[in-house]
DNA sequence: ATAACAAACTAACAACTGTTAGTTTTAATA
DNA sequence: TATTAAAACTAACAGTTGTTAGTTTGTTAT
């Protein structure tokens, strides 16, 4: 049924528990124990815990990189995007949360190039969203509000919706695009 | 001029420091080289890492449950208590962000009686934030969303404020407020 | 000068860290 | 059946971790 070779298998776990504690708290023999092995027989299939974080890290990030890049080049208007990005974001959330969790809140433990280029996604995902939104005040699409803080709102809840999975309280995804389109865009009042 | 005394240094670099590589990867030598001295001189006036830890944390999850237990028993309007929950999170960040940062990324590595401490302390504050949006949409103040995504989309943003200050970037915090408000209520549309 | 105290120090501990080397087991292929 | 390759194992390493014990230094009050 389910090809999945041992390295995604510990990859996965590895997430799970990076998410739960966070990357530096998580032993190699915390790892091997959630898979029922020692933790020297991780090294058949893994090079170092680094390489497990930028396997983890990496990955999603260029996921993002690609897709907002997609969105920033088309045709269509600024609302259509912010929407589109809100799309993009449950849509990697639903399919990884762990790992998003991980991307949140481990990205500093990365070393020399990996984290030079993380850094270059990271900011270049900003630049991309606040073209977005500076498209759109100009158009009249968007009130001209402080555009930080609108960037900033709006970022904060996207990145971190990965605190709506994992948990139970799974809420059906197009609800929550829909919900999170009007409360974003519209607002509450 | 200031009276700062030795174990507070202590525990405003320890946040700084938490804040940049989080809890779990800071150790006592870091925090003892960033002041100067040697590690074992630490213990002089702390009694263990938990109890930076735990110095940190509480203090701040006591503010957020006072400060919303004010907030929801006075006779305001639902909208006129968001408003001063946001000024809330602005004051309580703009005064200390690195232990913000560390409430939020390392509250899980508290122990024992404070974890439950803090858990309970975090369940009812948002149950009071979701009792004021019940109270807006019973009123009509606020549009029939999806609760739980309004409450959610809203601390999101309010959590991750401490991500705002530490930088140079840093607004000023009635423009900020002022325009948090608006965004947050009204939308950006 | 002396006593008292805060706050630093040196030295060391036992446990834990990521990782390596070399070996054995398991299962598939020739 | 013999061979091979994947994937587990045991044992150990060198370095790091939080922490303790005992000692020295510097400053203030008697």
């Amino acid at each position: 049924m389910k090809p999945v070779d041992r390295k995604s298998e510990i990859i996965n776990i590895a997430a799970k528990l990076f998410k739960e504690k966070g990357y530096s708290a998580v032993t190699m023999r915390d790892i091997a124990q959630a898979m029922d092995i020692k933790a020297a027989s991780l090294y058949n299939h893994i090079k170092s815990k680094q390489e497990i974080l930028v396997l983890i890290v990496i990955e999603i990030a260029e996921e993002f990189t690609n897709g907002i890049n997609q969105i920033v080049s088309s045709e269509i208007s600024a609302i259509q995007k912010i929407e589109k990005v809100i799309q993009l974001h449950i849509d990697i959330t639903l399919r990884n949360s762990e790992a998003l969790a991980c991307l949140n809140n481990d990205w500093m433990h990365l070393a020399d190039n990996e984290l030079t280029y993380f850094i270059k996604m990271r900011e270049e995902y900003e630049e991309n969203f606040r073209s977005i939104i500076k498209q759109g005040i100009a158009n009249q699409e968007i009130k001209n509000l402080n555009i930080e803080v609108v960037i900033f709102s709006t970022l904060s809840t996207l990145r971190t919706l990965y605190l709506w999975y994992g948990k139970k309280k799974a809420i059906n995804p197009e609800v929550l695009k829909a919900n999170m389109i009007q409360v974003l865009l519209n607002g509450i009042v």
